[in-house]
DNA sequence: ATTTTATATAGATAACAATCTATGTAGGGT
DNA sequence: ACCCTACATAGATTGTTATCTATATAAAAT
């Protein structure tokens, strides 16, 4: 019983023979011709080696080997059509796994996002890598994830991008500070004080540091904290200001006040960065395609800038062409 | 994903590239060249649509459409060798099933062979039909059944024959009969006593009846029961003489006797039938090989008879002619 | 006995599967 | 920079599958 002279379609004949009795009738279901059929039940006996169906009553009833021959063609068959709808659900971004890696500040907000997304897609496995800018670009650079958030991309020679999400950064300062009062502020004012930066390589100073040169000013006394968080706090307890992105400040912040700084807020966006020379996982469109129809229900309006339409569109047409 | 383009060699390439790893490992192993085996993993993705493999630290690892068609491939290709297995075992003999028809006095013997043999093969099921002559006769007609059991067979035009047991039709009376103390009786004397006989159609009504023809006797007065049974309770309880085979009556039978008639015992023989103008079943011919083996383990010595050796070599030789 | 219906066989053909050899290319290791 | 190994592509060949039309045969129905 050599395999390789059983072929899908074989079996998909024979039980079609099987099912409806007469050769005849099967042929008329499968849009065949009644000799092809006889054919084919021909070939698949001498690939048994074995009689597989006997005629009685002007009927055809297998025999005990045809009948194993028909449960095992049925399981075969089903078993590839569960294989089919596997991929359907695939490509449908239904179930599968991505995994996306974002910069810091970002995780206040992609959670909203996620949240929901594996609520409509439980079978998709989702894997979040967080880190500053700089580990993000190595991420990047290894082809480590299917998706990135960056609020500035790195080169786009290997990336397509598509902002989805304003990231103000403010001036935060003590609730209480002597310039709370004011209702506006030069940045030229605050150097005087201490300043909580985050480290080199993070995004949210990087930011900070080209406005300053942009504004031809120069930082005074700093405090280096790897952490928004650290540096959130720090500021509520008085350790000095900060600029940190309006997302890291909680809903209500009653011990911290946003300055009202000339130039302030730094407009910056998020953006979804898909690398061009990899083909996208189907679960990361899926996602993709959520966030742009679900972005507006997730978030506070007034972070909205949805421009992800553009990047599916372009995404979109790549896969069209093989 | 159009079906057709699956082939089981094709699911059998690529399990072995999945578990190996290495295109060029898989080649090796099937006994192939490698871009042999390149080529049918391209038309498989293409066939499938999806990429189904990716090469990390220098190791093919399937992609999660991949995975999951190596779980498929996986089950259809086991389940073929299932199938193979079963089919091994159906021309073994070992499974299946078949059906065999006894004249009524064959039933007293042929149990000692069925049972044994349904011992060894627990998987195979049989059906035992049993009647006289005549409706055996029909039987074998309508092709109803894989085996018959006759002491003379119907014409061998369609059919081969192969004897197994002695089937002497003795003469009994009731113990104390008046001519039990002779030491040599003539039928003649013995029918002037009234004869239980079975129904026509009896096979062992037949032979008696020819013998007589053959010696130049009639039958006197008779009564006549359908059950070789009931014909040995009425001659101990002094209805009448019989002849009966001698396998009708129990290992000890203290109340009847068989008489030393001249002529008698009428030699005859059980032979198994098998049409030749059908395919023997697996599962039959399992039972016929069973039955020469053990044939001298299952039954009385003094009945033995076994020419079923010639019967199976003249049935294999017609099996090897397709 | 004749007609209808179902199945099998023959002969033909286009497409494809399965395989090879030869050659090109890319990723790791020294 | 170079080499080895693994993989991919090209081109060719052979055999098989899948399918048809036309026709013969067997079985059932009238």
């Amino acid at each position: 019983m050599n395999i390789r002279h059983f072929t899908f379609r074989l079996l998909q004949v024979y039980v079609a023979v099987v099912a409806s009795g007469t050769v005849s009738e099967a042929a008329r279901r499968l849009h065949l011709t009644q000799p092809t059929v006889s054919m084919q039940l021909k070939r698949l006996v001498e690939a048994v080696g074995e009689p597989l169906l006997e005629s009685r009553q002007g009927r055809l009833f297998p025999t005990e080997a045809g009948s194993e021959l028909y449960r095992a063609s049925r399981e075969v068959l089903g078993r590839f059509d569960d294989f089919d709808d596997y991929l359907s659900a695939l490509r449908g971004g239904e179930r599968g796994r991505f995994s996306i890696a974002l910069v810091n500040t970002a995780q206040y907000v992609l959670p909203r996002l996620l949240g929901p997304h594996s609520q409509a897609f439980p079978e998709v496995e989702v894997t979040v890598h967080i880190g500053n800018r700089r580990q993000m670009l190595t991420r990047f650079e290894r082809q480590e994830d299917d998706l990135y958030v960056f609020s500035h991309p790195p080169s786009l020679a290997h990336a397509k991008a598509g902002r989805f999400l304003r990231n103000p950064l403010v001036a935060v300062a003590p609730r209480g500070h002597p310039l709370a009062a004011r209702e506006r502020i030069d940045m030229s004012e605050l150097l005087g004080e201490r300043m909580l930066l985050r480290e080199p390589g993070s995004a949210t100073r990087m930011l900070f540091e080209s406005w300053l040169q942009e504004q031809g000013l120069t930082l005074g006394r700093t405090l280096q904290m790897a952490s928004n968080e650290a540096i959130r706090v720090g500021v509520a307890s008085g350790l000095g200001l900060a600029v940190l992105s309006e997302h890291v400040l909680p809903p209500e912040h009653p011990d911290i006040l946003i300055l009202p700084v000339a130039g302030l807020p730094i407009e910056s966006h998020w953006q979804f960065i898909v690398r061009s020379d990899r083909r996208l996982s189907h679960a990361a469109l899926g996602f993709l395609r959520f966030a742009a129809g679900h972005l507006d229900a997730c978030v506070e309006p007034r972070f909205l800038s949805n421009e992800l339409e553009a990047l599916l569109a372009g995404l979109e047409r790549d896969e069209s062409l093989h």
